[in-house]
RNA sequence: GCCGAAGUGGCGGAAUAGGUAGACGCGACAGUCUCAAAAACUGUUGGGGGGCGACUCCCGUGUCGGUUCGAUCCCGACCUUCGGCACCA
């Protein structure tokens, strides 16, 4: 009698004993390859929902087996621990946002334990840690010294009505305070930023990732690089100093259609340009773009809108003096902030030209085109018109030209353009990481010194619901002493963006305790790069960019010797449930451990590899995971009953065992092939087919012990990356030593795993029309000669000419006739 | 609007290189077991037509074209869905 498979009981039994024998603890051994196998670590908003279980289930598979590939490989785990989520429940339930994230951690860790993952949870990471954030702050310090983190004013949303900063997501439609329903405003205030930019070109660079081709060209179009010519208007207005205004354009060809300027409303120059008759109207359109947040200004939904300074600059190549004015589609951070006009070529201009009826001077000839007006922007190249000694010249070469001439007349220069601003960094929060600087009176800004790090965040801190930064109310924290003159200082009280502290935290993992730096730099020169990142793709240009920011910076700090923190990228899907991404505020979280009571974590774990493509995601449907857990009972049934079965040593015939050891090396070579390339789906396909196969096998009983044997292990250990308990409980029953997952992975004899025949297929003018067994080894004539002598065939080809016989080795022959 | 990915049975999906479309699983139907049900096991299962039958013919991978001996795969146009960006001059 053969004994049900208790998943509970088995799962508990071998994670206790895994835990306790170690077998998942890395050490930096250089007898053998290193490999980094790094998910990304989940944010602690409370469970684990089946969405992290398909990031960290698969991922884990594919650790496993490049362990049992002979890898030394480092999977750790730990928790993205500050933030915002944390401080809103922390305000919501009048809890510390510290004992919330500890009791998540604890959960998640445990649910986590539950999966069966081989992290070695000795080098666990919780970023909201001063172990962990002194070194967040030492970083920063470090940027800070070499220019890389400055503070500058920077608009934010301002609540009038509550005196607050909020963020943008607490902007409600119509621009109004989610909290008191005031009209939001932008102010301008100190903010820190790092200085992500000086990076912008570096950062275009795939070359030396293997990322998605997808990913790349969102962090391309994220950085958005743009090569133009910076050109300068002259300014003669009465009483204003400056001379010029610069502005930016990629389409220097279109200059002679200049017919208007427009500044953003936020140019330095508008009060300054502004004509005693126009200021009334220029004041009232400025405080009017304040009231819109960026979101709603950016919109391309919304109207153009705009108003006429009074002012005039004047085109140099030409001559022509045009009217200035101010609009906010024109953006104070890109570029120069202002641009010259080009109604007939720039579809924004030709909008706004139409709506404050403004000249539209074509010069650039559409194709065919007889002098008309233009019914829309026209925005391809074509042939110079209107543009004096260019006339006639192909646009593309005008380009080149005019950039030329304007150099040579230093009226301009070519300039790169870039869309990437720098990285705000500044959060009126509590719940993050301090940013280690002291305001002082008498020496300005001052940055702590290393050794006083971590500056601390006080436990003790008040946090009122009103969005402004609570730390500024600790009077404890806030005030210091001046590290430099040790007169009175202020704490700043902005603490810094979590995308930081996920920033390096896979360095860290390399030595996570190591205390005399953010890592031990011999560890990190053993495990560094990760040779394989796995996480969602909607982090590309947020976390994935910031990174590899953090990456470079670091190398130029001489912090590390390599470029790029992720050799290779892979973007699992996400999983759906009622069409909506899973969350907790959508209130459709589908929670594993239910799953995991009733038929265990390798049944779950095995069901969300097998529902399709890893990186395809889907819909949450749990009505296959019956199949996987029939599947399993199946697999628990046919070792067990094949070792009550009296193996024959020798098989019944050489046939018998000859396509046992077959269908053995071919399913070894199938689920390596489609583990390496994360294909996981096929991969269990390919086990349960080896499965029914051996099912039918164990009926006949007339394979060799050895032939059996060999199956029966390779199916286990096959199977050991995906199913860890069952394999592990399976192989000790089987009488094998402990631990399947210590064993090597199975390797494929070729000459076992090749076919011995074939099916030929012949085909008729490309139809099928008839399938020949014949041994792999048939030469070309002889395949062509069974083609053209079967019967169904010959009947086709009745009354037909044989034009030509198609071949391909292997597949078929196709014959053309007529 | 721009950029990117994808459309295959009732469902999830397979087809690694332009060469057997629908592997594997779910569901459904029929059967075995059972007093019965569940579970388990066995068989059938893209659509349509013909044959008592072993069988056989036609159609079929979002739509319409094209290239090719041959297209789920390549090319062009279009439709739909999803993801990203959205006045970046």
């Amino acid at each position: 009698m053969i004994p049900k498979y208790s998943a509970s009981e088995t799962e508990s039994k071998w994670q206790r004993k895994w835990a306790a024998d170690g077998i998942y603890h890395v050490r930096e051994d250089e007898s053998r390859p290193k490999w980094y196998e790094l998910t990304m670590f989940p944010y602690t908003s409370g469970d684990l929902h089946i969405g992290h279980w398909y990031a960290m289930a698969p991922a884990d598979a594919h650790a496993r087996f490049k362990r049992m590939q002979g890898y030394n490989v480092l999977h750790p785990m730990g928790f993205d621990a500050f933030g915002l989520p944390a401080e809103n429940a922390a305000i919501s339930r009048g809890i510390h946002p510290y004992t919330w994230t500890m009791q998540n951690i604890a959960n998640m860790r445990r649910q986590l334990e539950r999966m069966g993952g081989c992290y070695d949870w000795n080098r666990e990471i919780i970023t909201c840690l001063p172990e962990y954030y002194r070194w967040t702050q030492w970083l920063f310090l470090k940027f800070y010294h070499a220019g890389l983190a400055y503070r500058d004013k920077a608009p934010v949303n301002w609540c009038p009505n509550c005196q607050t900063v909020l963020a943008n997501e607490q902007v409600i439609s119509e621009g109004r305070c989610e909290r008191c329903n005031a009209t939001v405003t932008r102010r301008a205030i100190e903010q820190w930023f790092l200085r992500i930019t000086r990076y912008a070109e570096e950062l275009l660079d795939s070359s030396r990732i293997e990322w998605p081709e997808r990913i790349n060209v969102m962090q391309r179009n994220w950085i958005g690089r743009s090569e133009g010519v910076e050109i300068s208007f002259e300014l003669d207005h009465p009483g204003v100093e400056t001379k010029e205004l610069r502005v930016f354009t990629t389409r220097p060809d279109t200059i002679f259609g200049v017919t208007f300027a427009v500044l953003a409303p936020e140019h330095p120059l508008v009060e300054r340009l502004t004509t005693p008759d126009h200021r009334a109207e220029v004041e009232e359109y400025v405080a009017s773009t304040q009231h819109r947040t960026e979101i709603d200004r950016l919109s391309t939904e919304t109207e153009k809108t705009g108003v006429f300074t009074g002012a005039y600059v004047t085109n140099r190549v030409n001559g022509e003096r045009v009217p200035l004015w101010i609009a906010d589609y024109v953006l104070p951070s890109y570029g120069t902030g202002a641009v010259m006009a080009v109604p007939a070529h720039d579809s924004r201009d030709f909008d706004f030209a139409r709506k404050y009826d403004l000249p539209i001077k074509v010069v650039i000839a559409p194709p065919g085109w007889q002098g008309e007006e233009l019914q829309e922007a026209y925005v391809d190249p074509g042939t110079m018109v209107n543009s004096a000694q260019f006339d006639g010249m192909p646009s593309k070469e005008a380009w080149h030209a005019i950039a030329d001439f304007i150099e040579s007349n230093d009226y301009g220069t070519r300039t790169v353009s870039y869309r990437l601003r720098d990285w705000l960094i500044s959060r009126q929060r509590y719940w993050g990481a301090p940013i280690p600087i002291v305001y002082c009176d008498q020496c300005g800004t001052v940055p702590v010194p290393e050794k006083d790090l971590p500056v601390l965040l006080p436990p003790d801190a008040e946090f009122r619901p009103t969005g402004e930064s609570p730390l500024k109310y600790c009077d404890a924290f806030v005030n210091t002493s001046c590290p430099r003159c040790h007169g009175p200082g202020r704490r700043e009280t902005d603490t810094m963006d979590t995308f930081i502290c996920s920033s390096w935290y896979f360095l860290r993992y390399a030595s996570p305790h190591y205390d005399q730096g953010p890592f031990d730099p011999q560890k990190v020169k053993y495990w560094l790069p990760v040779d394989q990142y796995t996480g969602g793709a909607e982090h590309a240009v947020m976390h994935l960019l910031y990174a590899r920011f953090f990456v470079k910076a670091m190398r130029d700090l001489g912090l590390i010797d390599f470029d790029e923190p992720f050799t290779r990228l892979f973007n699992q899907g996400v999983i759906i449930a009622q069409r909506q991404k899973m969350s907790k505020s959508r209130g459709n979280v589908i929670n594993p451990d239910e799953y995991v009571a009733e038929m265990g974590a390798d049944v779950v774990r095995a069901y969300l590899m097998f529902i399709g493509p890893w990186d395809q995601g889907g819909e949450w449907d749990d009505s296959g995971i019956h199949g996987v857990k029939r599947w399993f009972n199946r697999v628990w049934h046919l070792v067990l009953q094949g070792q009550e079965i009296n193996w024959p040593k020798q098989a019944d015939s050489q046939e018998v065992d000859k396509e046992l050891r077959h269908m053995t090396h071919r399913t070894i070579k199938k689920v390596t092939g489609d583990l390496e390339r994360f294909h996981f789906n096929t991969m269990l396909a390919a086990l349960m087919e080896f499965t029914n196969y051996l099912s039918n096998v164990a009926s006949e009983k007339s394979a060799s012990a050895s032939a059996w044997r060999e199956a029966v292990e390779a199916l286990l250990l096959l199977l050991a990356p995906t199913a860890p308990h069952m394999s592990e409980e399976l192989w000790s029953r089987i009488g094998n030593t402990y631990s399947i997952h210590q064993q090597p992975f199975p390797a494929w004899d070729e000459t076992l795993a090749a076919e011995e025949r074939i099916t030929l297929v012949v085909q008729v003018n490309g139809k099928v029309r008839d399938k020949v067994a014949v041994p792999a080894s048939i030469t070309e004539a002889e395949a062509k000669e069974v083609a053209l002598s079967q019967t169904k065939v010959k009947s086709y080809l009745e009354g037909r000419e044989v034009l030509k016989l198609i071949y391909v080795p292997q597949k078929l022959v196709n014959v053309v006739a007529r």
